[in-house]
DNA sequence: CTGGATTCCTGCTTGC
DNA sequence: TGCAAGCAGGAATCCA
């Protein structure tokens, strides 16, 4: 599932058609419409001045005219080249560029979505900080556990408290900091807050590095897989023994959630 | 405000 | 072998 490394992943591989100008998009599916400030079509003619994103959202910007895309947890966004047929299924959105590129929006699930809107804001400004970001500090972090009682797994999902984290990166992050994922959030002390905090960015910087988890469905903008399933510490293995003290990992659903932990190695 | 439950959707996995 | 049921999950929404 495209969580903030596998979208950085994407936006990277899709950058090289920042400067194009988009010749025609076609929407091949209204239901994955979220907002529609104006009509797709007003896209045509408009140059791709930039490929940003935030958490988990990829924003383009076509002169004032924005197009958000999520990618849920099924969703893939990649290249082909202009004169390539397509033959895969659920391909919502095609976005014909001039450079000999056509960029395809690919959903199965359908628990992604995009947005033709003049102003992100709306919906970005719910989000967290960038977990890179200066912004989100261990005091920051640290503060926002104070009375919540949600576990911290569920805590660190929340994109309103950091943007980007899903299911991977949470279990991992959690494992990283040695913290139980079902302990309350408002039970981390100073310390652990600082080991958590250390563990999200380190885990986040090498999934960057590794280009993502493929698991089944990601794959990056160019539709290739990630790597980063191969330094999985915990997630998916529970029942198999921990990399790092050999203890069986297990498996306790929190939130709603699959989670993944040492019972050992986390306290 | 917080937090828990529910909903959306399809394809893979499981069990008979 | 074939089919139905179970399950996965990000975020919005509803409700207590």
């Amino acid at each position: 599932m495209p969580e903030l490394p596998e979208v950085e992943t994407i936006r990277r591989g899709l950058s090289f058609n920042i400067g194009a100008v988009l010749s025609e998009i076609e929407l091949n599916r209204q239901d994955i419409v979220r907002a529609r400030d104006y009509e797709p079509a007003e896209l045509a003619g408009r140059c791709l001045e930039d490929i940003d994103r935030r958490g988990k959202y990829l924003i383009m910007s076509f002169g004032g005219h924005f197009l958000i895309v999520h990618l849920g947890m099924s969703g893939r966004f990649y290249v082909l080249p202009e004169q390539e047929p397509i033959s895969e299924t659920h391909v919502h959105m095609i976005l014909h560029m001039d450079n000999g590129y056509k960029m395809l929006y690919k959903d199965a699930r359908r628990f992604g979505g995009v947005w033709f809107t003049a102003d992100p804001g709306p919906v970005l400004r719910k989000l967290g900080p960038e977990p890179f970001d200066p912004a989100f500090t261990i005091e920051y972090l640290f503060n926002a556990t104070r009375n919540r009682k949600v576990a911290i797994k569920t805590f660190i999902l929340n994109q309103s408290i950091i943007a980007g984290l899903g299911n991977i990166y949470a279990d991992e992050s959690l494992f990283a900091a040695r913290i139980t994922p079902s302990r309350p959030a408002s039970s981390l002390s100073m310390p652990e807050a600082q080991m958590l905090h250390r563990a999200i960015i380190k885990v986040l910087t090498q999934a960057i590095k590794s280009c993502g988890t493929t698991f089944r469905d990601y794959r990056d903008g160019f539709n290739q897989e990630g790597q980063f399933q191969n330094l999985i510490q915990v997630y998916g293995r529970s029942g198999e023994s921990c990399k790092q003290c050999s203890a069986a990992l297990e498996r306790v659903v929190i939130g709603g959630r699959s989670t993944h932990f040492c019972p050992k190695c986390q306290k």
